[in-house]
DNA sequence: GTATCCTATGTGATAGTATAACATTCCGCC
DNA sequence: GGCGGAATGTTATACTATCACATAGGATAC
């Protein structure tokens, strides 16, 4: 499994491509990635950590592409219905996806320590919880799986 | 395994246990079980929902045991710390343990519908997400798992 | 070409969630 | 009876998110 938070990569493409993979998607299917989408997504793109809609929000502010919160949080919740970015629950806040036009469904491996995060995949139905709801007939229809412990570099450097 | 959020049971019971199997850890540990951290888990235990911090604080204040946030979330922190209660990050709000006193690596079926939540047991190194975990390297210290979706009485009673 | 509609954006106000900071009280212990 | 630690009371404020309504822009129908 390729983890792209943890690993060494050419961050400067995987800004390029995550930006083309939404671009191609939204033409593909008629949606409008807008200036304020597309720089909310480069935005999230810059860092393999979750960003807070306010921390996105005074980025716009300093670009002029605007200054109320509702102009982050719609651009957000573009990019989280089409699936090109998520959101973190435990962190209140958001992540640009690793495999954006793939269908999945993502888990999260977030560093307490340096705050990076990495998308896995976790497929709900094949794991214990889906065996557990299988088993009392609930349906699962969207499952929140968000780990929190020390990446790599991060266990190296400290004890704690 | 037993989803006691989904199934007939003796709630009364439920409570009474509750409350008791808290009040045996708190003597054990040489913990305060005092009024308020009292009545904020038996307010938990009354449902098999999740509440707010300030749903609890209108109870708390209708009784005069506390009128402030702070009020509710000290004793919320007090049960979530010792594992009395736990929080549902995809909700912002708090339910009682289904297993006090038990180690345990909770995982939880919210339904949409009716907003009960069951807790099921989801060791996070057996799955999927612990496999990929490992083969980076990444240290899992705690995992949030959170399903959402229908439970078996809302699916009968709805086709969406 | 302009009327219309739909989507997106701008903006002010407010709702909902959570914590900081400091004073006070309670209780066990010396 | 004084001391120290834990818990609580209280005020204020920070952080997260949405509502409501006005405006703009671009496509389509007539």
């Amino acid at each position: 499994m390729d983890l792209p938070g943890f690993e060494k990569h050419d961050h400067g493409t995987c800004i390029r491509e995550g930006v083309a993979a939404a671009e191609a998607v939204c033409t593909d299917a008629g949606l409008h990635f807008t200036p304020v989408r597309r720089r909310v997504l480069e935005i999230l793109l810059e860092k393999h950590q979750a960003l807070g809609a306010y921390d996105i929000l005074d980025v716009l502010r300093t670009e002029g592409l605007g200054s109320q919160p509702p102009v982050a949080y719609r651009a957000l919740d573009f990019l989280v219905k089409h699936g090109f970015a998520h959101r973190i629950e435990r962190l209140n806040a958001f992540v640009a996806c690793a495999h954006p036009g793939e269908r999945h469904s993502p888990a999260f491996l977030i560093c307490r320590k340096c705050d990076k995060v990495a998308e896995a995949e976790a497929d709900p139905a094949s794991d214990m919880l889906g065996r557990s709801a299988a088993s009392v007939g609930f349906l699962i229809e969207r499952a929140v799986v968000e780990a929190e412990g020390l990446c790599p570099d991060c266990r190296e450097g400290a004890a704690a």
